[in-house]
DNA sequence: AGTTAATGATACCATAATAGTATCATATGT
DNA sequence: ACATATGATACTATTATGGTATCATTAACT
């Protein structure tokens, strides 16, 4: 089971190199050959980060990507629920409304302690701890 | 994102209905009618949890599924662990060997301590928690 | 203006995992 | 003998994952 997928990963990857300098302007084909995470591939995370606000794009000649805000309020979170969705463990496999359960399920309270546990320290995470 | 998935959760829901009467033997057709799962699939389920020690079975008319320990020995994480493997939530996406960063990488140190927390708190969880 | 190098958008594809079915063999109580 | 059960195992359908391919657009540099 993994916490993070392989979305995820590559993205954060691609956007803690891309913080290391804020200034330059990283084309895909840079990232690649740092990275070795397949092009198409990552092109296509990349334009998903910049759809949602955590990348600047620019194209043409010596276009690229740049961060769009600064590492220190890129959190680990933000990407994890760009590529996967709203966090959530607790997801009974009797539909929701369908389970009778849902009220009273001793399994449940306690998956839900654990996900408030998880998002917590995830949310802690921010790029900028990670590039140093 | 499921800490727990559907055989698991199929499986954990046939075991507790078991446990609630220890005695009696279930037939896979009397546990489909209370607990509506697909036959077939929990069937096999059933199995596994036969072969893995679970559960008794005894063949033949009048036969089915009993416990084959005392609903207090019986966890969560030994469910999990026989339909979801070994629990892991820090696998690296570039494998393990071939990431440099394994040693130092501080994303690696945090999922490692979250994934200790959640292993605690599932493997407190027995069958008789859940069926009171 | 034309070429080159970049992203935007989107459709497509291949593989693997998940969820579930089907079948035949074997055992057992009546 | 027959009905009812599991054992073992092969098969199938659906979905998720991981990745390609293509065409359009934009911009810098001759
Ligand atoms: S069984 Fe449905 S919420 Fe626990
Ligand atoms: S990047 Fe491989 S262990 Fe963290």
């Amino acid at each position: 089971m993994k916490l993070i997928t392989r979305d995820t990963d590559y993205a954060l990857r691609a956007v803690c190199f891309i913080a290391k300098n804020k200034e330059r302007l990283y084309p895909v084909s840079s990232l690649v050959k740092n990275l070795r995470i397949p092009g198409p591939f990552l092109r296509k995370l990349l334009q998903v980060l910049h759809n949602k606000g955590i990348l600047n794009s620019f194209k043409g000649k010596g276009g690229g990507f740049s961060l769009a805000k600064p590492p220190e309020d890129i959190f680990l979170t933000d990407i994890m629920h760009i590529f996967q969705g709203e966090f959530c463990l607790n997801e009974c496999s009797l539909g929701k409304g369908i389970c009778p359960h849902t009220k009273d399920c001793p399994l449940r309270e306690r998956i839900l302690r654990i996900e408030k546990y998880v998002r917590k320290e995830l949310s802690s995470v921010a790029v900028a701890s990670l590039i140093k």
